[in-house]
DNA sequence: AGAAAAAACGAGCGAGCGTTCGTTTTTCTT
DNA sequence: AAGAAAAACGAACGCTCGCTCGTTTTTTCT
């Protein structure tokens, strides 16, 4: 699947879920009507993204942040309780859509090769369709209070163990090689971060998601894949070196 | 090399260096004893990094540092004319550092291999011994004014040219294949930069610094290093696997 | 259209911030 | 040991922050 077929996939997806996850929190926001909550919830968030991922959140004032969405300070105020359960209340409905979207995509799919690719390209499609967000949790995660400050870091373990899960069951069936399968999650995490973390690099050298997708898919198969799997592989249309 | 015997060569270095850095901003410095000037600003530095890795930068307080480093508002003001000065100072100080030992270390090798392996390492060892510079580094960036932010985008791209140098002349020179080698220093980069983003994981797993350097370069060179040389490498003493 | 409900408004409050400076303590000099 | 120079001190200042609440505007309902 290309980024763009992707993309629409998820942007249906993402209305029904808004109204799903609205209901946690909806005893704390004072506003009646469903629609103009999430129509402005989305303003609020997206200001939010845009104004701490250019000088942090702790820096970022309730007058920018008035100013940026379009919303007196009194307004804001209807939609959450204060400076921190907005960032709660963006963090978790962020992160569970993140979570649902990557599990039905590698569960979707049957053989252990596909699954590990699926899993990268899957990463990175959701990373780049919200890069500001992955942007702000990477960056934001060690100013944010204990319960929240944990609930990222097992977040961040449970995407590790994913891929670590792969290699081991593929190392069963023979597919991988023998590796130290922990480093190796590890490693493709942090490559799978440097998309987003570094967008203006690889936007600035013209490099699609598709591409990055590839190579990186190319670096951890020349690394892990079993010798006969490899030679199926690159008889099967190459492996998207170069 | 192995970390122990790098750390106690930076160590040695790093006095002369400070000294050397400290002219620069000596006019800023109400004090007048050179050897006050030093420790104390290495108690600031120090407590500096320490709070704003917790909480960053921008909420650490000055009385948080006054009480961290141990000394009295006043006293603080006398090492640096305002909070974005101290941070100038800190950074330019450990930015030259770091390009110093890096440069250093890379010259010295002549071989092509040794040079990419070399660069890993030391990069590794040095992220080590720094660590909460480094990452300080990395999650301020975004942080702090225009001219010093330039100047950290341009120091990380500049390493990253460093990688990209060494595996250009590489492919020349037929030791590594041909490759997008402008796309793998920028892996190579984010494989480092994990390292010092992501130490609480990797010390709770008990994976040392060697062991990280060895993995990290058994990667690189099962993906670019040509068929012949890899053989080579072998028959040498095997590339750390597993 | 007019009344009632809902939403948006923004000046104002107290707390806490970065920074200053007159004073006290420590160190050096003779 | 005493006076001078250097360093450290910390209460106080002006300002900006997160947040509130009485009021005004907009929307909904009959």
């Amino acid at each position: 699947m290309n980024y763009t077929a992707f993309k629409k996939t998820i942007s249906n997806y993402a209305k029904d879920f808004c109204n799903e996850d609205l209901l946690e929190n909806r005893k704390n926001i004072r506003i009646k009507k469903e629609g103009t909550v999430v129509k402005n919830l989305d303003k609020i968030f997206d200001a939010t993204l845009k104004i701490s991922n250019k000088k942090g959140f702790q820096a970022m004032t309730m007058r920018d942040l008035s100013g940026e969405a379009g919303l007196s300070m009194g307004a804001l105020y209807s939609y959450f309780a204060c400076k921190e359960d907005l960032l709660k209340m963006l963090q978790s409905q962020r992160r569970s859509f993140t979570k649902k979207i990557l599990e039905e995509h590698i569960n979707r799919e049957t053989g252990i090769a596909d699954k590990l690719h699926t899993a990268i390209r899957v990463h990175l499609y959701l990373s780049e369709a919200m890069q500001p967000w992955f942007y702000f949790s990477y960056m934001e995660t060690k100013n944010i209070s204990g319960p929240e400050q944990a609930k990222a870091i097992e977040s961040e373990l449970y995407t590790e163990k994913i891929f670590e899960q792969i290699l081991n069951d593929g190392e069963k069936s023979k597919v991988f090689i023998h590796r130290n399968h922990k480093l190796t999650a590890s490693i493709i995490k942090a490559m799978l971060q440097d998309w987003y973390l570094k967008r203006w690099k690889y936007a600035k050298r013209n490099i699609s998601v598709e591409q990055y997708a590839k190579y990186l898919i190319s670096i951890v198969e020349t690394f892990c894949l079993s010798p006969e799997h490899k030679k199926m592989y690159k008889t099967r249309g190459g492996n998207g070196l170069h």
